[in-house]
DNA sequence: CGGCTCGCCACA
DNA sequence: TGTGGCGAGCCG
């Protein structure tokens, strides 16, 4: 810490050590500001060497309404973006069709992306902190449409496997009052054919926007706020389509595993004498099958549905994919179909 | 839920 | 006359 507090009198700025929390963050810059004249106690060698500043990297811990991240200004993605989920911040009528994708006004633009990298990228724009988790607020929204939150993803695992992780996630707040999440992208190594390892990932548009070849997510879980233990589950997901016959726990890591991949410390902040369980030995880790989710898709297009034409194909092609509604899609169907008949007959009145 | 594309229209 | 913002419509 003593370190730290004089690095951070050189840069005139503060730092956020990986192994320091948010709090500490404060007292160190309270410190700082309290005790200006502690300068002179500095190392003077450092001092020289510090006299016209030392390099800013802007991984800086950046607060945004309902996440947290740090950015990554090389790669111009995040390096990891935390939230936390309980029940009632999951319910609200935030709608992403009002949230629209555009650079962090708070990153330098020398450092951020933009949408022109992605456009025509052949990569889609893929939450870090999902929209979905964000439905209580218009503002927390809003931000998670911020490009510091976004990495590009390939189309089929972001609406499809990370998609589905992303509902697990949210629905393990059914079980547990408190659910913490980090997510982020993740580079890593190739082995070649003479054995010898190399980094190698594509880069997108003017802004050489990193695509990572795996994702990361760790959730942490906890029952109640008396409960003293935590559930942890730590998972490594390669950025590419995956299929329905892969469970979740094909891809789950040891979290000092992940750890060393992602050059991070996750939860610093629990304590050693806590006990910690894997969260696929206290939950079934299970996310939507091939039906559950054709059902699930098919009730939001029918809950947007226009058109009656448009209602009618969402249900055709349900049956032609063999999955049978269900009573909570048949009635919303059935009110739905209501609804829009008596729009379209009023509709064609005014004609 | 996760995304993209296209066309309209206000605007300079 | 070209362009950006925004909503409608589409797919997995």
């Amino acid at each position: 810490m003593r370190a730290a507090f004089k690095r951070a009198a050189f840069t005139g700025g503060f730092v956020c050590g990986a192994a320091a929390g948010a709090a500490t963050c404060v007292a160190v810059m309270r410190v700082y500001v309290g005790e200006r004249g502690a300068e002179e106690a500095v190392n003077p060698v450092h001092r020289d060497i510090g006299e016209y500043g030392l390099p800013l990297a802007g991984a800086e811990t950046r607060y945004y309404a309902n996440h947290i991240l740090s950015y990554d200004q090389s790669r111009r993605t995040p390096r990891w973006v935390a939230e936390h989920l309980s029940q009632e911040k999951l319910h609200g009528t935030a709608q992403r069709k009002h949230c629209k994708f555009k650079p962090d006004p708070s990153i330098p633009v020398a450092f951020t992306a933009h949408n022109e990298d992605y456009l025509g990228s052949g990569w889609s724009r893929g939450h870090m902190a999902p929209a979905g988790d964000n439905k209580a607020s218009e503002q927390s929204m809003a931000e998670t449409f911020y490009l510091s939150n976004i990495v590009p993803q390939n189309y089929e695992n972001n609406a499809g496997f990370w998609n589905r992780l992303e509902m697990y996630c949210r629905d393990l707040t059914k079980k547990f009052e408190d659910v913490w999440i980090v997510s982020g992208p993740l580079a890593l190594p190739e082995v070649g054919s003479d054995g010898r390892k190399s980094m190698c990932y594509r880069l997108i548009g003017k802004d050489n926007v990193m695509v990572p070849t795996h994702l990361f997510k760790v959730v942490l879980a906890r029952e109640n706020p008396s409960s003293d233990t935590l559930a942890i589950g730590a998972f490594v997901v390669p950025n590419q389509p995956i299929g329905f016959d892969h469970p979740l726990t094909e891809y789950q890591v040891r979290l000092s595993e992940l750890e060393r991949m992602a050059g991070l410390s996750f939860f610093p902040g629990v304590r050693p004498e806590q006990s910690v369980r894997s969260l696929c030995e206290v939950d079934a880790c299970r996310l939507m099958d091939v039906k559950e989710f054709t059902l699930y898709v098919a009730g939001r297009k029918v809950a947007g549905a226009r058109t009656s034409a448009r209602l009618e194909k969402v249900m055709t092609e349900l049956r032609d994919a063999a999955v049978t509604p269900d009573d909570y899609l048949l009635k919303l169907y059935q009110e739905k179909k209501e609804q829009l008949a008596l729009q379209e007959r009023s509709d064609g009145k005014r004609e």
